[in-house]
DNA sequence: TAAATTTGGTTTATATTGTAAACATGTTTA
DNA sequence: TAAACATGTTTACAATATAAACCAAATTTA
C-alpha cells in the first residue's frame, strides 16, 4: 500500500529546504536562496509553513548591519523528513 | 544542486499511479483504485493529466458486459518516471 | 418485471497551494 | 545625497488537488 505522505513536505521547496537542514541542521535564508535557487518570496512563505509546523524554527538578528534570518531544523523536523523519505521509498523503485 | 522536479509526477496521487504501472505495465481503473486507496474522481481526473503528458495511454473497453478502463505506460511514461526517481534522489538521504 | 443497488466511471465546484510581482526597510557606493 | 543593492515580507493571482455531485449501464432483489 502506499503510504500516505506529509504534504508540508511534498513540495518542492520546502523538501529542499528540509533537505538542507537535515544535512547542516542550520542556515540562513540567503545561503538557502543560493542553494535551492528559489526566489525570496516564495522561500520567505515556504519558511513560514515550515516554522508554523514546528519543523523548522526561525531566528532574526544581524548579521553586521544587515538583518539575518537563521533557520534551524527542529527535533520534530527531522523526524517528519525521515518520516517522509521512508514513506517515499514505498513509491519508488531504490 | 536540487534539480526541477516533473511537476506532473510530483503528485502523490500520480506518482502512486505511475509506480504500480512502471511495476506492471498495464491496470485498469478499479485495480488503481484498490490499489492507490483514491477515489474515483480525483484517480480519473488525474490518468486524464497522464495521457494528455503521453505518460500512459488510455484504453476504454469492457471486462464481459461491463465497461473497463486500461492504462498502460509509455516508454516516455517510463522514462519521466525514472528521470523523477533520479532527481529525487538529490533531494534525500538514500 | 420493476425498483433498488452496484459498477465504473466523468464533470464540476471548491479549497489549497505555489509562485511571482510589488512592496518595505535599511545599507552601501558613487 | 541619490542611486543601487541587500534582505526579506506581503499580496494577488494562477495552478493544483480533491471531494461532491452526477450519469449511465449492468446486476441483484423483491
Amino acid at each position: 500500500m502506499f503510504p500516505k505522505l506529509d504534504p508540508l513536505l511534498h513540495s518542492e521547496l520546502r523538501l529542499a529546504v528540509m533537505s538542507i537542514l537535515a544535512d547542516v541542521t542550520s542556515a540562513d535564508f540567503t545561503f538557502l536562496k543560493k542553494q535551492t535557487g528559489a526566489t525570496s518570496g516564495n522561500l520567505s512563505v515556504q519558511i513560514d509553513k515550515l516554522a508554523a509546523a514546528g519543523y523548522i524554527t526561525v531566528e532574526k538578528g544581524f548579521k553586521g548591519k544587515m538583518p539575518c534570518t537563521t533557520c534551524t531544523i527542529t527535533p520534530e523536523g527531522m523526524e517528519a523528513f525521515q518520516g517522509y523519505v521512508n514513506a517515499l521509498k514505498d513509491y519508488l523503485p531504490l
